[in-house]
Order: C-alpha cells, then structure tokens, then sequence
DNA sequence: TACGGATCATTGAAAAAGTCAACGATTGTT
DNA sequence: AACAATCGTTGACTTTTTCAATGATCCGTA
C-alpha cells in the first residue's frame, strides 16, 4: 500500500469516472483499513489474517481448513501456515475432524481467547476510525450492503 | 484468492460475528471481484492495476505518477513499472510536468483510449455479475457509502 | 467389498506483489 | 547560494500469491 497513512482531502483524481468503480473503491478501502488493522494487530503479534482466523478459531463452530480458505479466500497452503503459526504460539489447536478424519478442526485455547478478545477491542476503535465519516446508520447500511453482495 | 469460482451459497462460517467485520467483508467481496476483473481484463493484456492507471491516463486529469501512486494506494516504484509496461505497449504516454520538470504526467494514446473504451464494456459486465445480488438503488448506495467512507 | 475418483491438509517451488533505501534531477525556502 | 524536500527511478529484499504434487481419507458404484 502507499506510503500515505492519514489521507484527508479530497484527492484531485476522485473526479475521473474511475472514482466510482467499485472495485477501485474497494480496493481502496481495504488498503486503508488493512494498513489500520495490521498496525494495531501488530501489539499482539497478530496480522488481519491470523486475527481472522483466530477470530473463527474462537467462534464455536469449529471450522475445518478448508472451510476457513472458502471463506477467508484464501489458498488451502495459506491457512496452512497461519495455522502453523498460531499453533506453534498456543492460541489454536488442531483437532481431528468429527465425520472426516481427513479434516482438521482449528479450536482456540484459553490463552488464545485472552488475545482475541484485547486484540478486538483494538480493532473496533480502528473501524470506528476508518468509517468516522460515516454516521452510523451509515455504517450499518455498509455492512449490510457488503453481506448481501457477498451472499444475498 | 480461493480456488472456487462461483460460491453460491452462504458459508456456514458467517454466522460468526466476524462475518459482521468490516474489514473481512472488504476483504472478501475486493478478492472475488479482483478474480473476475482479472480474469475479464486478460483478453486486452490488462490487470486491475494497470487498468485503472489506464482509466486516469484517458481521464484527461493529466495525473502525474505521485498522484497516481496517492490514488491508488500504490507504491512509487509500482507505478513505474505499471506506466512502463503501458508505456511499451503504446498504450500511455509519459509527458514533462507543467509547473513541475520532476514529475511525468501520464496520458494515453489513441491505441490506449481504444483498448480502454473495450475493456471497459466487459468490465462493466463483471461488476453487474459480482453486484448481482443488489437491486439499482443499493448499488447505487453502496459506491456512494465507499466514497463517503473514503474522502467524506 | 473393493475399486476409482474426489477431497483434505501439507509441502515445496515459482511467480507476483509489496516494502524500503538510495540516487540524480528539480523544486521551494531560507 | 545553500539547504531540505519532492519526483521518478533503480535495485535489493521480503512477503504474498499461485500452482502442482503427495499421502491419507472419503464416497459412490459396480
């Protein structure tokens, strides 16, 4: 991402019509947020990805690997790796699958539900950050509005 | 990205409250549509990227590469290279700044504007099939909430 | 029940993208 | 005139992404 962190005006380029294309938008965005994420992840050694992750990991529903690439969209070999890596410092757990022994199902320890759950606190002054130009009517529209693109 | 190509129905895992994260939900719907959009602008030798470099090359902004870099949330060097493959391609030109001997404005070519006016058409089509789920007016809505988000 | 094709996690290699520091040329400031 | 800052560029380096191959396991079907 650019070397920019705060970017307050208006840029002159807005103007042209790919100020409205939606996939420079989103691009955008997600940069600007991702440079956010991660800084704040970094007190916890933890990037948006192994945070995604985690976060799953603490959610109950037991996700397989396969099921967090499909969702994270992410390479199988990756979550390989965030999981290596989140394993090897305590926060997760492999488990084997319950129907399918070819699984592995990615629990978190207690420890890991202790970073989580400061490392979201964190996350959630970042988001207000991002979209503190938006009110937060707005802001639950957005959310909204992403979910049913994703899956209607 | 994930390997699958059209994921229809909604992932067992959304139900988690990070499927409720901004910063996931960006994520994810920037991932598929990048594949789309990739996959679209293959046919005129195009990547997002470079697209969008091309997009505000026709604009007639006359952007120079630090303004590109700044929009695009790209590193300088990255902009060279992308202006340099355009370049070679015939389909952008570099220009002396006006006020400023330091800075290359990036204009297009005729060849440039016609291949982007192409592109652009099956480009279109691809963000209809990524939205698809949405209804005119919140599409509408959603780009008016990312722009908001990103300069107010 | 056994075969064959598909799926899961994993590995490793190759390609692409991102990050960063340094440089010459030019600018604006003091 | 001297100085620091900015622009584009280069090159090195790291990280991320992509892809094919593999062993283990599952499932459908003969």
């Amino acid at each position: 991402m650019g070397p920019q962190s705060t970017e307050v005006e208006t840029p002159r380029l807005a103007a042209a019509k790919i100020g409205s294309d939606v996939g420079l938008l989103l691009a955008k965005l997600h940069a600007t947020g991702s440079l956010l994420n991660n800084k704040a992840l970094a007190d916890y050694g933890l990037r948006e990805r192994s945070f995604s992750v985690l976060t799953l990991a603490c959610s109950g529903l037991e996700p397989t690997q396969r099921e967090l690439a499909d969702f994270l969209s992410l390479d199988p070999s990756q979550v390989v790796s965030l999981v290596d890596d989140l394993e090897h410092r305590g926060l997760v757990k492999r488990a084997q699958g319950k129907q399918d022994r070819r699984a592995k199902i990615i629990v978190s320890t207690a420890e890991g539900r202790r970073i989580h759950n400061k490392a979201r606190a964190g996350l959630e002054v970042c988001e207000q950050t991002q979209l503190a130009a938006l009110t937060e009517d707005e802001n639950v529209q957005l959310r909204a509005l992403l979910k049913k693109a994703l899956w209607g």
